[in-house]
DNA sequence: TATGAATGAGAATTCATTCAT
DNA sequence: TATGAATGAATTCTCATTCAT
């Protein structure tokens, strides 16, 4: 294996890299991308300013790469939450669950996602919608079919899929925006549930 | 009479510092704050430099002025739309038809108010959280006047107007993104009002 | 008299010209040259910025000939006071007293000549050498016709006129920085005069 | 051994610092505070403008840091130069060969404490303030020792002692601008001596 | 790999000056 | 004459990025 290093060389570097990233999730959820300069970043990680740009090759690309893999994370646990059940109201339950769970111990993915990187750089507006786009899907699916197996009722399920998409989104950040989220976010993810049944026309209530 | 400040001169004074505050909104919707260069709005506004600083005092004053006075005349729209009826029903139609008008032909004030001033400068923080919550509220309100005229059923109506809110936003968004928003605006506002009574446990339906 | 305005005319032309000389005064010995704005200047004399320019070329144009002005109403003073007196005690007591009430009744002159226009446009370092170069001849000449009459012991005059020039703006700023420069300048003067005859070895003590 | 902050580089920054700030010292001292522009300085010492604000927080910071700094070197040579001697007539010829000294060997120094900085800032005001007090207290202290001793007749040392700092900066000043001041100064030194000790009524001549 | 000094393009802001009225 | 809106060059300062060590 000549073209790679050491286990132990490369564990240095994947923990200076991650130290890196983190750092960056959390300054750049914190000021958003233009006020977030990169002495922020390497002084949040504690390297010098090289550092950075041994790892990454700039500010732009790595924020974009950031939002990427942030906005897959948050996706995958919300679809993993949806998937792993088989009625709406726990598809719901398990994609909510999932949301808040990472709100509220990963609060600075959210942030970036959803305040962070809103009206920065023209590369990121693709990537932005097709977090949303992909969000909103993930909400629709499971409408479309409760709609097949009439657990609902007739709608515009992209329509609702998306008010409960940006519905989702505020209760969060009002959540995030509280003294202790923790102690609120069952009552959340309950109160969410309530209305998005209600919402959705949820036959079987 | 060697120099008059007569009405005339008073009024292309006017003329032009509504004109360069229009321009800035644009730009400022469109870029957010960061990124929108005074460069950016002189041009948009077809003046010098200079002529920015002699009607407005900087960028962030003239930002946060602009999201206040923004934010004042979409939340009084609204909630004309809603105080002018009387059933939680009504209510709903009158203050998203209301947002969805300003949002189909004035769209630059909502982009302005949702992502222009998202992760900006510390002092448009109080105003854009007094935002959020004067918004919610206005929601809030007719709903508790319902649940204490039993129009719906009990719930916590605090969490329901933050993700009615939140519903509203990303719908509205949405719609602006779509190709022709006037064409849509209709069947949007009709279907939030369906989602919303529906959301609300309206009892009347 | 056809090239010639009005009486009238003249007069108020004269008002507002010798209005905005005076503020210039003020405005230049308070702040320096650079720091001092043609917008403070028109406030001070309550004009337009306009108007400034219908009376004045430039900033440096109206600077430079309030200095050469000031300078020569300073010097003439000074060589007044001089002139008028025959032996050397009365001729420094003259001189002083000219330059002392100058600086106390009209300090803005005194601080424009004296720090308003130090270190600034290159087209003043000349007119600011040829005042000092007068403003040392004024306190030189005497001393000469002193020296040949041997009222004073020999020396370098032109050194001494140089420490004398010196030593009376030191003690002419400080006064000026006192609370009440008004009741010390009698004082000043006096403990001037007695320097100045020790200093110049006047044999007639 | 990746990265040393060894003798060599720490070296390597303080001499560019150092350079800097003489660069800084020579081109505030030629053209005062607000005409000099950072990129005077930076042009005068081969730097970058960011150059600049990797070692100083802003122009303003700087220029009051060196004066401070140049006027306690120059305060303190003219104090050890009159310290170390006993008598008046060999504490003013210490103190003086210590100003002209530096006057003719650092011209810039000399030149930023007597007209860079006349005039400027408004945190500056109060440093030239105790400059200017300091320096006559040097003088001062002297005199009232030989006051009190009798080697000096009665007088207002305080006032004396403006006069004589006076004195001395205007003849350094004349000085500097002769052709060749290094072949001059011991004759304005000897000059100034004389001059004193007349002023001062040193008895014992 | 890691460092941080150095760079310079670009941003905000000021202000002398012009000119249509 | 007088006005003050309009201009844009010049200034200060920031910050992403590079590179010698």
């Amino acid at each position: 294996m000549p073209y790679q290093s050491s286990d132990k060389t490369r564990q240095k570097k994947d923990t200076k890299r991650t130290a890196m990233m983190q750092a960056s999730v959390r300054v750049f959820a914190e000021k958003g991308y233009h006020a977030a300069t990169i002495r922020d970043i390497v002084q949040e990680a504690d390297v010098a300013v090289g550092t950075f740009y041994f790892y990454f090759p700039d500010k732009e690309t790595l924020f974009v790469h950031l939002y990427e893999e942030t906005a897959l994370f948050l996706l995958q646990a919300i679809q993993q939450g949806i998937q792993s059940r088989a009625t709406i109201p726990h598809q719901i339950t398990g994609g909510l669950q999932a949301y808040i769970n990472i709100a509220v111990y990963e609060p600075a993915i959210v942030q970036l996602l959803l305040v962070g990187g809103v009206g920065t750089v023209p590369s990121l507006a693709v990537k932005r919608a097709t977090f949303r786009e992909n969000l909103i899907m993930s909400w629709q699916r499971p409408l479309d079919t409760a709609l097949d197996n009439a657990h609902i009722l007739p709608q515009n399920t992209r329509r609702t899929a998306e008010a409960l998409a940006g519905a989702f989104d505020e209760v969060v950040l009002n959540l995030l925006n509280a003294p202790d989220p923790e102690s609120e976010a069952e009552a959340a993810v309950q109160d969410l549930i309530d209305f998005s049944l209600r919402a959705v026309a949820y036959t079987g209530l």
